[in-house]
DNA sequence: CTGTTAGCGCCTTCAG
DNA sequence: CTGAAGGCGCTAACAG
């Protein structure tokens, strides 16, 4: 088996308590010091976390929880925050809710179980129920990307409303009128998205048809039919907005295979620069998210709340968004 | 603090042995069990995962390396991995390689240090050098996806050789002569599905110009440069095949964007049904392959090493692909 | 079936 | 600066 303190004790002769001093970064004498390192190198001893983890009720593992591990968003911000997370010697454990609020409540579970000492989360709820176990037990939270009404807990989004109001305006400032938006009720940011969208369409006195907004579901395949739909219309919109990267996409490939083009027949504005847009002509403008800060800041406050246990009100990062242009929108008039 | 055993003794007057028996599932008289049980409800009692795996030297983890997480197929891979594993009451750790062998030979060391039962992974490298920590420590690994000449490891892939062939055959019977192929010399995967595009090509004694041999790398971006240089050649291929998701999807952007059609101009064969083929036209002939039950296997093999740590000779499973049928592929004559 | 007694590998007092 | 002793929460022999 792996090599403990106690057969560095016997071949230095020096006790536990120095060796362990030792390894926790505390003053030893230099010629000890040399010989518990000497023996460390012919041993190959390395700490056993899960023995410190038992007496320091720490396990240097934080919890995430993605709503749906196949959105290429969440591989995003997996990747970031783990990367952030090693940094700090913290390790990442994944779950994936499924978009399902039952298995979202039992990764919760879970993950307590496994004493994580934080939960980062894109919550597939929308209220805060399932996050109850957590609080009881003081383990840190921070919810990303999505919230809940007044909630508790520390939190790291963008302005989807303000996002959406900006993307609108874009638009109707460039001559559009007649303005479709393919946004989701099921996904909290995409109904922000509409919902500030909506507020800018009615300052402007836009009407919005009923056959414009489309409301369902951030997958590839609602932007991908919404927009065939949109394009059947006898009257077609002048210009589109997609809510979040899948329907981006979606949307792009069906007005690609459509006899219209973008963006001479159809202008287009979209979400979330993922790999796509180094790919799609014509280029995309779109509303993009500092997902990289922002994986930062979320690991920066669930540290902060580890580190300094004191109660102390929730902050809310809420990052602000970049109209990143392209030659998808056609200025009209 | 969170309840002890100690405090439902107190409760209970069992003593600790026969509380730990009734936790590990063992005969316990039903008076006791219901005052166990009773006392655990009371106290909202846990097992503290982290002081039995002290004892039992099992964690209940198991690691997960991916050679990409921004990667669509990882996402897919991850999903079902944790899947099977969480009905086994494993957790999972992930860690995302970025591509890089360096970071993947950390991780390795990462999930060691975190004392996990076993590791899956779809590896970067093309050696397995890295690997050689987990072996000493007697850490059972699986291979996914890629795997090295002469392992002395457990895997789960397809033939990506014979998937290759086949393709090529497949695009050969119905008649295509002039046939390209967008392969990548970084990913295993890819260059070992070209080796097999190859053999059939040979055998068929058909050339492949080196101005249709597009080797690089798998990524959407790739695909898609790949693709326009392909369709504005003087001499276009009639068909073309990806040799992997994200490949196949730049191509289809490509053509999508292009003034030719699939499958009029030029015919197309791609690789992975993953979210795309639900909105992708036209329907995409593909290989596809098993993805869940190649995850299914993968924990099948990792659990039987944990379980029956005898040495026995590496399992090396290949999976069967589908050839699935759409109509991106033109018969000529 | 139940209870007692030792540890798992490490950290943390407290004396020295 | 160092050593001895006790304990983190749980399981694994043994006895009874």
């Amino acid at each position: 088996m792996a090599a403990t303190i106690r057969d560095i004790r016997k071949q230095t002769g020096l006790s536990l308590a120095t060796i362990s001093k030792y390894l926790n970064g505390g003053n030893v004498l230099p010629e000890n010091r040399e010989k518990i390192e000497a023996s460390i190198r012919d041993l190959h001893y390395e700490v056993n976390e899960i023995a410190r983890g038992l007496v320091t009720n720490r396990t240097k593992t934080i919890g995430m929880i993605v709503y749906d591990i196949e959105s290429m968003f969440s591989g995003v911000l997996i990747r970031h925050v783990g990367d952030f997370l090693r940094k700090e010697g913290y390790a990442l454990l994944v779950c994936d809710s499924c978009n399902d609020e039952a298995i979202e409540a039992d990764n919760v579970r879970f993950l307590l179980n496994k004493k994580v000492e934080g939960i980062v989360i894109t919550p597939v709820s929308w209220k805060a129920d399932f996050l109850l176990p957590a609080q009881h037990k003081n383990v840190p939270v921070v919810l990303m990307d999505r919230s809940f009404a007044g909630t508790d807990f520390d939190c790291v989004k963008i302005d989807n409303r303000a996002a959406g109001y900006r993307a609108a305006q874009y638009l109707i400032k460039r001559g559009h009128r007649r303005i479709a938006i393919i946004a989701s009720s099921v996904e909290y940011t995409g109904w922000e998205r509409y919902k500030g969208f909506k507020e800018a369409m009615d300052e402007q006195g836009l009407s919005l048809p009923e056959e414009y907004c489309r409301i369902g579901v951030h997958t590839i395949e609602f932007g991908y039919e919404s927009m065939q739909k949109l394009l059947g219309l006898s009257e077609r919109p002048t210009a589109v907005l997609m809510t979040n990267y899948e329907t981006s996409l979606g949307a792009v490939m069906a007005v690609n295979e459509s006899e219209y083009d973008c963006p001479d027949d159809i202008s287009m504005m979209g979400f979330d620069d993922l790999i796509m847009s180094h790919v799609v002509k014509p280029k995309l403008c779109m509303v993009v998210q500092p997902m990289k800060e922002m994986c930062e800041k979320a690991v920066g406050l669930i540290l902060t709340q580890i580190n300094n246990p004191e109660d102390r009100p929730p902050i809310e990062l809420s990052m602000g968004t970049t109209l990143r242009d392209g030659n998808s929108v056609k200025p009209l008039q």
